[in-house]
DNA sequence: CTCAAAAAATAAACATCGTTCAGTAAATTA
DNA sequence: TAATTTACTGAACGATGTTTATTTTTTGAG
């Protein structure tokens, strides 16, 4: 008699559903301008149903969130077998500005806006973020190893290098480049990443 | 018989109080956390009363958004005087900040706040926002003819330094160095600067 | 297989949003 | 003072997120 195990499956297949749509629908309309009856229609049930597997419209930002944190902190391990001190690092603020780029809800929510939902707030989750801050200057410490950035603090050159990727992702993020074709952008920012990375 | 005088004037205050109200609000709580009807009561009218003065919620923010930027571009003028080049972008810089940091509701809604795309767009006033870049420009033209930024794209350069004093000014005022004391932040922050004109 | 209880889904209703508009009050003019 | 113009209001509209009462579907004991 696995009902119970079916229901079950039924109940999470329907959360993943609705998590789908809302995150196609986020990242392609914003946040504010998707409505709950916009994902209901995408799932083709009425916007009630909606409310038996999420508390609110927030509840799904704050799952999608959740696993866009996760997705920020593994982008920025993978980059770490790479050998070259200022390669390394120049990957590392690539794999940042394109997660930005990739899910710019996430992250809005995780470094941009200003009143980050309830939930988030108090959430475990920023430790993760400052996870990746100690990943940054782990990877400064070793370049400094290597001979680069000769008497510069590493707190001072955290900052700037997180400053730098924050600004390119954050006018991204928040439209303050649209004046620029896509196609130009991206060949733009590794430029930009390179401008960095070979100043030490 | 100056009636025709005070009717105009009595228009423009009721404006100004209207703007400065929304600024106040945009700012503590966010474009879309903030409602006609906020703006209303603060001032002390009638939510129909701020249709006779402005279009509608977007073509107030777009006037903010005018004002913030005659500012911002008289201060990045006031720093055009200094000789040395490296010296001027990093005032250049500094001034930038500056100006985040003394009217962060200003910066907020230039450069971070999500806008009502239509009205700004086509904006010319966004041109006021473009002289801006077109100083930073020059200021590091002028900086490459003294030697410094050698083999560097004049375009890349623009972009990377734009976007790490718009990255420093988006953390600051989005409140994400609320860590760091303020009597830490600004020695950061200008040895941030100079860890950035040191590079080259 | 039947059918009442439980679960799932829905449609309608609610409060609030930006915006509009018909109507009222105030100021101006003749 | 009376008429007209101007300033303002408050109710209404369609759309939003959310809640509720109701209907439909599924379940499992007799």
């Amino acid at each position: 008699m696995g009902v119970k195990e079916r229901k079950e499956r039924q109940k999470t297949e329907m959360r993943e559903a609705i998590l789908s749509a809302a995150l196609k629908l986020f990242s392609d309309e914003g946040y504010d301008n998707v409505t709950m009856r916009k994902i209901a229609d995408k799932i083709e049930y009425s916007v009630g149903t909606i409310y038996l597997y999420f508390k609110d419209k927030g509840e799904i930002f704050y799952e999608l969130h959740n696993r866009g944190f996760a997705e920020f902190y593994k982008r920025q391990l993978s980059v770490q077998h790479i050998k070259d001190p200022i390669e390394r690092l120049k990957a590392h603020g690539e794999a940042y500005i394109q997660f930005a780029m990739e899910y710019p809800e996430y992250y809005d929510v995780m470094f941009i806006s200003r009143t980050p939902a309830k939930e988030i707030k108090k959430s475990e989750h920023w430790e993760e973020g400052e996870r990746t801050y100690e990943i940054l200057k782990l990877n400064i410490k070793q370049a400094m190893e290597a001979g680069y950035f000769k008497d510069v603090d590493l707190e001072v050159a955290a900052f700037s290098l997180w400053s730098f990727v924050h600004g390119i992702s954050a006018l991204f993020v928040r439209e303050r480049l649209s004046m620029l074709p896509t196609e130009f952008l991206k060949p733009l920012i590794n430029r930009a990443l390179e401008f960095l990375s070979r100043a030490y």
